[in-house]
DNA sequence: TTAATCATGTAACACGTTACATGATTGC
DNA sequence: GCAATCATGTAACGTGTTACATGATTAA
């Protein structure tokens, strides 16, 4: 499973509470995994259980009282262990889950006008998400300000080159699909 | 949910059983949609529970008995409604939900070395996959014969031009990492 | 004064994965 | 003789999603 060590990645750059781990979550890692807020209280509930975390609650007063969570040596040891075998998800990388893409599978029973302006609708949304890319941009400057480590941010980087990539080549394939339907 | 529509769309060309389903279903959609053979049946089932099929047990000899769906009209309803309206998918579509861009995203933890090799795996199955491309489009022409109708097969062949354009930009990304990682 | 942020969770349900079970026929 | 294909499923478990619940502080 990957949200576990997600979570666990976040952690072992510092501890943090369930929610800034949600937040953090939500700014580095959605590009590429989505989470809910509610599946990430109960994962970490059960990382804590497995010993991969330790939690300590700490009390305010003019805000809620919050818990937070801090990796142990067996988390970071299960960490490296995960990112030394990357097993069965190189294959599924070379695959592009969508529910998307098998819809316009079935294009055909739709009238070629209606398959047009969703392909249209596609379209926008992948130039919007281009230009949000710019925010993740920052994001990764921003965390790399606090952490201040090139071996790692380096890797960030690549990450959102991959986020690029994905959305040229996304826009480069609806534009040919919109040229074949136009066609004739 | 998806898998439903998958197999709503596939017996709407035509009738078929839970296993010709399976098979069918993994030629075709497994590039954007895995599902697991029991799943299939499971959801067969459940399907069949909403009116959206129906199905006969055709009694065989020299084989196994087997059980052969239909699609109902209530069933075709259900496609058409699920092809016109493209809701949140089309904004999960320009993400790339992928567990193993997650791990590169903590590779700072490994050595330049390990994130190597493992990219060098991916570039690998990048192009493996890449080649196999042509066992789609080999797919898409058998079903085009079998089924004979330009309207649908023109999709066909679109989605499968998705696959190409996603490989390429696989490979182009993880040929600029590597270059980076390479780099100094 | 209304919405957003801070902060945590529970419960129920939906969907995906793994393991198991059966047994005949056909091709190498 | 052994593996693959044909053909169907059940049971248990793991993961993801939706809905609900609470309540103070702060910025527009």
């Amino acid at each position: 499973m990957s949200l576990r060590h997600g979570l666990l990645g976040l952690l072992n750059y510092g501890s943090m509470t369930g929610y800034e781990l949600d937040k953090t979550f939500k700014d580095s890692l959605s590009f590429f995994w989505q989470a809910k807020t509610s599946q990430i209280y109960r994962e970490l509930d059960s990382m804590e259980g497995r010993g991969w975390l330790s939690s300590k609650r700490v009390i305010q007063h003019e805000k809620p009282n919050k818990r937070l969570y801090t990796i142990t040596d067996s988390g970071k040891e299960e960490l490296k262990s995960w990112l030394s075998t990357p097993g069965s998800d190189i294959a599924g990388a070379t695959r592009a889950r969508s529910s998307f893409l098998m819809r316009v599978f079935f294009f055909g029973e739709l009238s070629t006008k209606q398959s047009l302006e969703i392909l249209q609708l596609y379209r926008e949304k992948c130039i919007e998400a281009s230009k949000g890319m710019g925010v993740a941009y920052d994001s990764i400057s921003k965390y790399d300000e606090i952490i201040a480590d090139d071996e790692k941010s380096k890797y960030w980087y690549i990450t959102a080159l991959y986020g690029d990539t994905f959305l040229q080549a996304s826009l480069s394939w609806v534009d040919k699909a919109i040229a074949i339907l136009k066609e004739r």
